[in-house]
DNA sequence: TATAAAATTGACAGCGCTGTCATATATGAG
DNA sequence: CTCATATATGACAGCGCTGTCAATTTTATA
């Protein structure tokens, strides 16, 4: 004797089974290839834009794609081909403003490839640095990565991860060696052009608050400020160019300083936002009215200089495209493309505020 | 007749072949079982803390992984386990201090548990909202999300997450409802510490600067100012209560406004670090001498708080912590543990700066 | 000690995709 | 039209892991 049981309920129970796994039946390159009419393998090199695939074929791949609302797991296709799709921005940087411009600027490329995007902070000053980057590069199997100040000026950590064969992209370097990929932008360029803003506005003394001598990118702003000023026949000597630290209050401690040794100045551009502020907080301090007796403008656009009061004039660095495009870069270089235009330059935009105006 | 292939040649032709794919060859559960001397399947218990592995089992299995340096491989776990191991931020949210404590907090949890921590802007506004975001969850499979405000606060969402069975926990919801988990921070009980900690310095007369109304945190913090000072015989009457708008003008503008209503204040105590910036900035722009002539305290420890000259006395969440918290208990609720405590409260801390000392 | 119940263990299939390699088809040269 | 070459296609294995389920061992109970 046995126990019947009708076909009925077992299909009720595998289905059920089912329910209880899958939320919904995933829909896969099988179902696909079949939908369109080709083998499973052309359908899988039609949604990956391989070559060595009949136009009308591919066509009909991806409308079938297209009407089945088709997503590849992920997972699977990074099990079978041995690749994360993870990119991985590590950066030693705690200026969230920064890094959270970075970081959608990696989603929305990544978003697109169907990558996943990680940032990773780290501890530049570990001692063996380059070695734990490189485990955690290699154990989380990371195809590619985006590095940014100051990683990205650290020869020897690029030099051990391209011996491992993991791409790269850097953002703002310095000094890019020659067989690097890397996004950046015209600093010197930049700052010429904020300088003109307020020569433009009138003003003919105007001072410049730089940074430490080790800051490439405030060194280039100098230029910037010095070549606009002489293009227009100002005046840029030792006298308009002060030096910070980036801090607010080394801007502070600098508009004292240049209230004494040039009163006359009408305008003050400085190397970075923050310093900027300090510079405002000392001039409304110093009874001074903002812009009318005193214009200021920064660099960098961080979030807080649209906040401050009065809201600051400055430059803003297109961190999010320069990310995106960083990325997108990267997607190319892992998938084996090659590519010609090593570096791209980017072009910031100048946000004329209350400071100024 | 044939061509002759020494087996020499095959091997390293094989070998090469290996090395191209492969940077290292990897270790497997495989490996580890062999190790072990255990099966394939109890080694991958004993790596997953599931129950039923014997203890001196489950030790030898760990010793091996150890031995190896063994990192499971994700995307292997995700596909044959039909789970994504990423968690989700979502949010609406641009402050970009607070979004990168979130995602610090989250990956020192995911980290610990081989998960990927992701973080997603949403526009909270758009209309099929709802609809986009199970969208987005169930196309990339996410595992578990993690809500911030406001989007931790919308009971259609969540309901609507619920339902298809994607786990959840809140951090700083404005009301949780009984099945929520969630993590928070008593608002009332900071505000009223920091209020102490100016009563403690001997000031007497202290205008509290709030926000909106709807705002509830702000109203808890006013909540926490008014019984701090009655607790210490101290009036907090309408007159020591002024109303802002969490911006810096606001800030700015509510400063001259107590100074004529409550000229006798020695210190303000703001809501937001922002309004406490712009009280600084008109406090300096009437000539006082902060904190010697008036004292002034913010709330959230924002980055720029540190940075601000003078420094500001502020409250700071352990938004870190809380993060980590909820992204621990999110893997636990994933991994279908049955959890007691669905809340979980932290304290802030004090952070004692120039501006009142 | 015998037996039932619980705890532990392992064999095996298969997740959804891509790489490999053999086969089929198209294209060009003569 | 034939053959060589280039291009397109598909069959199949297997990536490393977990779920299922049956087999085995241990423990509790009578």
């Amino acid at each position: 004797m046995g126990i019947y049981i009708c076909s009925f309920c077992v299909a009720f129970y595998e289905s059920f089974k089912m329910s209880l796994r899958h939320k919904k039946k995933r829909v896969t390159v099988t179902d696909i290839a079949k939908e369109a009419g080709v083998s499973l393998k052309t359908a899988s090199r039609a949604l990956n834009n391989s070559p060595h695939v009949r136009e009308e074929k591919r066509e009909a791949v991806l409308r079938a794609a297209k009407k089945f609302n088709f997503r590849p797991n992920i997972s699977a296709r990074q099990l079978a081909s041995n690749r994360s799709y993870v990119i991985t921005h590590f950066h030693d940087n705690l200026n969230t403003d920064y890094l959270s411009k970075i970081y959608t600027g990696m989603q929305q490329a990544c978003h697109k490839h169907g990558y996943y995007a990680v940032a990773e902070a780290t501890d530049y000053s570990r001692k063996n640095f380059i070695s734990q980057t490189l485990d955690y590069a290699s154990s989380f199997n990371i195809d590619g990565l985006i590095l940014s100040p100051p990683l990205c000026d650290d020869a020897k950590l690029i030099e051990a991860l391209k011996k491992q064969d993991i791409k790269l992209v850097l953002i703002s370097p310095q000094e890019a060696s020659n067989d690097d990929y890397y996004v950046f932008v015209d600093e010197e360029r930049s700052a010429f052009i904020i300088t003109e803003h307020l020569i433009t506005l009138g003003h003919e003394d105007i001072a410049f608050l730089g940074g430490l001598k080790s800051h490439k990118a405030a060194s280039n702003r100098q230029k910037g400020f010095i070549s606009a000023m002489k293009h227009h026949g100002l005046n840029a000597s030792n006298k308009n160019i002060k030096s910070g630290d980036f801090t607010m209050q080394s801007g502070h401690d600098a508009y004292v300083d240049i209230m004494k040794k040039l009163p006359e100045a009408t305008a003050i551009f400085a190397a970075n936002d923050e310093m900027a502020m300090g510079v405002i907080m000392a001039a409304l301090n110093d009874g001074k009215k903002i812009p009318d007796e005193i214009a200021i403008a920064g660099y960098d656009n961080i979030r807080f200089s649209g906040l401050f009061w009065p809201s600051l004039t400055t430059v803003s660095p297109p961190v999010i495209e320069m990310a995106n495009y960083a990325t997108n870069l990267l997607i190319r270089l892992i998938s084996g493309e090659t590519i010609k235009n090593k570096r791209h330059e980017f072009v910031s935009e100048i946000i004329i505020r209350k400071s100024t105006n």
